[in-house]
DNA sequence: CAAAATATCAATCCAAAGATGTAAGACAAT
DNA sequence: ATTGTCTTACATCTTTGGATTGATATTTTG
């Protein structure tokens, strides 16, 4: 029995007519892929992509009205399995974490050379996630600027340093929305010796209510540090 | 005037001393780069770096008692400037995540060639940020699959979509900590307005106080969506 | 051991929050 | 024109929340 390598199937979706007439033939002197189907607006892509089920999208990201990024999050929502490659002419490092983010299985610059195309859809074909050297630089830039604000909100003197065990416990359960009577339940506690600690509580974090007790801990990512404190 | 060219000085933390000579010898022998210091405990290595100042670290990633991760981000919040490589015997995905997050310029195998390693200290001592292009697709499924599960959590019937425009108002005024009266002085309504608003927002998403609808509000990524929306 | 911090509980008081019902004017859609 | 939704507003009542003071047993720590 002979075995049959079957084609991937490609869509590409670009505005750019010329552009997207450029790639198409790019591609189908490929032996290995075949363009399933193409087209110039986002909204009549994902009608296609319905339609012909292509393993890979080429998914042009500067394109007006409904933009890339948010049809590549609706062609992610649909769940068909359509891996997704950004095309786009600007490598802003905003703009590639935002399209790795949603869920685009590649990135690639339409200056870069049409054999790195190519290699993308290679890669991407077969299951992995590709992003070009210089991009990928390019997204821990911003990938690593995210979290560095995160952890600014960390230091800055936390008060919740200033908790002791049982305020915690407290503090948890009403950043899970109980009332007095619902932490006294579960803490096996008098209401009122609830109240004490949640005053306390107040005093040491500069809040007036519990509203703002909770968004102080939310802001300062109470939970995840409990759970650290917890696993140690 | 000749012109001198500095070589670029890294320190080496690597618990197992083989490895660590081995590393030591294969730098030594670039002539762009200077051992400035090795250390086998991450202690140790802290100190030195305090000291020595270099521009770059490799650190190996499988050492015992204070993990490597931990070093890593100890090394970050001295803000010496000085760039990590982090290097491992494990391609696992959140291994390579966890230390991207916390700063990390580089993350090289052992098992890779030393030509490799010798790339990224280039690369990193240019500025850039250096992954192995296996690696990163490893960090890419690993990145993505953490942001799907954020949108689980949109998607998932969201009662937030059956609040007015004024109620959402209201409601990201409640997010802030305020009381009936601060939204009331902010909106320019009566307090018992404000009350009927946020009357009918608990009745939309079924809580029972201003704690949990702001706790639904958050977990529903509130804040984002309706920065988004403004932003149309 | 003595002093300080922590955890527990109570009483009281006032303020704030929440529940419920009613209603009028604005505005959009049909 | 009429219906429906939204926004505004008020009254009333009950419940919950928050502040304060004081007290006791236990634990930590110097």
């Amino acid at each position: 029995m002979r075995e049959f390598k079957r084609r991937t199937r490609v869509l590409i979706i670009d505005d750019n007519t010329d552009h997207l007439r450029g790639v198409k033939e790019l591609i189908t002197l490929e032996s290995s892929f075949d363009v399933a189907g193409t087209a110039t607006s986002a909204n009549l892509g994902i009608n296609l992509i319905k339609k012909y089920r292509p393993e890979l999208v080429i998914m042009d990201i500067n394109m007006p009205e409904k933009d890339g990024l948010q049809a590549i999050a609706e062609i992610e929502k649909l769940e068909l399995g359509a891996k997704v490659i950004a095309l786009s002419a600007y490598d802003d490092a905003d703009l590639i974490f935002r399209a790795m983010k949603i869920g685009a299985k590649g990135y690639v610059l339409k200056t870069m050379a049409s054999a790195q195309l190519i290699y993308a859809l290679d890669e991407v074909a077969a299951g992995k996630i590709y992003l070009p050297t210089a991009l990928t630089s390019r997204f821990f830039e911003h990938f690593q600027l995210s979290f560095r604000e995160e952890e600014n909100a960390n230091s800055a003197e936390n008060l919740l340093a200033y908790l002791t065990s049982r305020e915690e416990e407290v503090l948890d359960l009403l950043t899970q929305g109980n009332n007095y009577k619902g932490i006294a339940g579960k803490l096996f506690i008098s209401e009122t010796t609830v109240k004490t600690h949640v005053n306390n509580i107040f005093q040491k974090l500069q809040v007036n209510d519990r509203t703002q007790a909770v968004l102080y801990a939310l802001n300062n990512n109470f939970t995840n540090k409990r759970r650290a404190k917890m696993a140690v």
